[in-house]
Order: C-alpha cells, then structure tokens, then sequence
RNA sequence: UGGGGCGUCGCCAAGCGGUAAGGCACCGGAUUUUGAUUCCGGCAUUCCCAGGUUCGAAUCCUGGCGCCCCAG
C-alpha cells in the first residue's frame, strides 16, 4: 500500500514541483491548498487585485496536469484570528511581527496538518527549502542545500509531532533545478515569478493594511535622538521597526536608526549605527528540536530572516525563556521577531525575541 | 542704524578669482518571507538680492535685504 502525502500547494512554482516530486517518489498524492483570505476584503486597488493570481485555480490547474486530487480549505477565519490579527498587534505594541513563521506554527503545521490526518495523509509536504534529519531519535531541521533559499529559520517552532509528520523533497535543490523541474513537467505554473513580502498584503501597504485592520489609533507623536533632543515627529510608532534607516526624514550628520519605539510615550527613539549594537537578548516561548537544555550551551543565533546566525551562549531561564549572549554585538536585535539557535546546519531550537 | 559675525540643494557643510566636494534626507533600481539592513544610480548651469571690477567671481568692491552675537 503506498503511503498517502497531502502537499500543500499555493499555487506556486515550489510546491508545484514538490507535488511532482513526490509524485515521482511514488506516494499518493492529494494536493490541498488554503484559502487563507479574501482579496476582496484587505483594502487593495482594483490594480493590485488584477495582478493577483488566485492561489486555489493556479494549484487545481497543476492537480489536473499532474493528475491529483485536490482539495481546498478554507481557514480564513483561523488565518485572521491567528496570524494577522496578532501581526496588526505586534505593530501596535511596538514591535515587529514574523507572520510567516507564526503561520507555519499555526496554520501550516497545525490546522493544514489536521486536515492532511483527516484526509488520510501519511505526510504533509511543502515546498519549503529545508532537510529532516533525525539525530539521536529526534528529527531535526536542517538548512536547505541551497543557502540562498534556506527557509530552516520560519520553521523553528515546529514540535517533534510535526516535524515527523512532514516532507521537504525541495531541500537539495536550487531555485533553478526547480524551475527547470516544473518546465519538465510542464507545469503551469513554471515561469511564475517568486513570491516574497506578506502573502496578504500583496500591494505592500503596510500602513494602510494596518490601520484598516486595527481602525483609528495613529500613536503619532515625536521622533527623539537617543541623546533626548526632539528631530522631529511621526505618524504613528507601527510604522517604523527597530533598525529602520529610511523614511525617518531627517537630515544629520550621519544616517539614524530606529534603536527603539516606546509606545506609551508614542516616541520613535533613533541613534546612529552603534546604538544598533546590542550583546544580549531574551527569547521567550522557545521550542527545542533538541532535549531543552537546562545548562547554558554554546551554539550560534541567527536573530533575523537572512542574517547569517552568529556564535553565542545560550542562558535557559525560568518561563521557557532563554538569553542569548552574543560574541559579537549584534546590530537591529528586534522584538518579535524569532532568534533561531543552530548548531552546524542544524536547527536545535528558538524562540520570540521580546 | 555702536561693535563683531554670517547668508552655498530640504538639513549640515567644503570652497577663499578659474568655471559648485562630501554627509544626511529624498527619489529610482537590485537584493529580500520584515516598507529593515545592505548595495547601485539620480539629485544646485547655480551660490540672499542688485550693481560693479575682471578674459573669468560663490569667491574681490559697492549698496540693499535677512539672520546671529556682544554692547547699550
């Protein structure tokens, strides 16, 4: 009997070709893709919503090429209530939202998978640029063959259960064997160009999106050097995250940085570069691939999406929560966003920077 | 209406007779699962105004105008 993999498939060029692939490796394969939200209903331009391609039609179309069922679910509901209604938050409070990696933990790996069991899946498979590795009976992640695509970073927070119900055929390849994969398989959807930024924000309005979400509440107020002097003003403190150079408006002497948002005060705090620097944070709600340390342990922290993870000692504290000391400052240690701790190419654990 | 200083791109600022540096900001582009960072490109025919001296002035002279400081 083969076993049964449910791909979830955005319609994309990536998990496209991971249908295929596991095709290929001879499971059967149902491809389900999520119907996350409604164009319709996030405030775009009728310019916008003609560029956007419809996720459900672009997956039915390489299910049928390639000869699949395929199911869509609709998890619009769940996708507001647990990821963009805490995105919208995050900015209010101050800090800089991960939705990606919420999503994954949340949707992706949580009620995509349910629905995966409930269709009788064996396995989920995405199209994420990542391996499963197991060590020392624990599955593990690790980074992709392709750095450049390495996506090992939004997944840190899955638990053992998920990752042992998971495949990532894309781990050893690149962007262009893939897509020279998908012209092989004359998929559909080959040439499509490579998605990036929010999923739901596909225009990119940050701002827009945000107030429209969360309704009035601007927080303006005054843009203040660290030194306390008072360079100008803002409108609004969910529109800047810390490390921010551009769109500040202030002539110096040398480039500012956003160092930090207090939002009581409705205060965007800027410095020059160094003020950036920081040698310590504390991740709290960590999740550990490896047995949860209860010693401190030496590994490397990568504190940001593309920044290259960084050697530094990782303090357990009480609550789940951990500090990482960095060998080296770091620059932008932002709250919100996941310090993911690696050990080589592996994945052992992260959490939320606070 | 005594004395001194200053007025060059939105901000800071070089230039001191030879035909407008640079930084910041801003704009455009590349990269990007953070409007981040980073990178690349663009950005004053014109120097407060009006005359004058010079082959030639932002740079010298004269007169205005506007700031600032110190004295009254």
């Amino acid at each position: 009997m083969k076993k049964r993999v449910v791909v979830a498939m955005s319609g994309g060029v990536d998990s496209s070709v991971t249908a295929a692939l596991m095709l290929e490796q001879g499971y059967d394969v149902i491809g389900l893709t999520m119907s996350l939200w409604d164009p319709s209903d996030i405030g775009i331009s009728d310019q916008v919503m003609e560029t956007l391609a419809d996720p459900a039609a672009d997956a039915r179309l390489v299910a049928q090429k390639l000869n699949i069922e395929h199911h869509v679910v609709d998890f619009k509901s769940i996708f507001r209530q647990r990821v963009v209604t805490p995105f919208c938050q995050d900015y209010f409070s101050g800090r800089t939202p991960n939705p990606c990696a919420l999503c994954n933990k949340q949707i992706k790996f949580g009620a995509l998978l349910d629905k995966a069991k409930e269709l009788g899946g064996d396995f989920l498979a995405t199209g994420h640029y990542v391996h499963l590795e197991e060590h020392a009976g624990r599955t593990l992640i690790r980074k992709a063959d392709d750095l450049k695509k390495d996506q090992s970073y939004f997944l840190f927070s899955l638990n053992q259960e998920q990752l042992r119900s998971c495949l990532f055929p894309l781990g050893y390849y690149n962007k262009e064997q893939i897509r020279a994969k998908a012209r092989e398989y004359d998929l559909p959807v080959a040439s499509k160009s490579e998605s990036q930024d929010i999923c739901f924000i596909p225009d990119g309005e940050y701002v827009r999106f945000i107030e429209q979400e969360q309704g009035a509440g601007r927080l303006s107020g005054e843009i203040v050097h660290v030194s306390g002097r008072v360079l100008g003003s803002h409108h609004g403190v969910y529109r800047y995250t810390i490390g921010q150079r551009k769109g500040l408006g202030i002539g110096w002497h040398e480039p500012l940085y956003v160092v930090a948002l207090n939002v009581a005060e409705k205060k965007v705090i800027v410095g020059e570069k160094p003020y950036l620097n920081k040698q310590e944070l504390i991740a709290a709600d960590c999740n550990w691939n490896i047995q949860a340390p209860v010693e401190p342990l030496q590994a490397a922290c990568r504190i940001r999406y593309r920044h290259t993870e960084v050697p530094a000692r990782l303090e357990p504290l009480e609550d789940n929560r951990v500090r990482v000391v960095f060998e080296t400052g770091q620059d932008g240690i932002t709250p919100g966003q996941a310090a993911v701790f690696y050990s080589d190419d592996l994945v052992i654990g992260g959490g939320w920077i606070e």
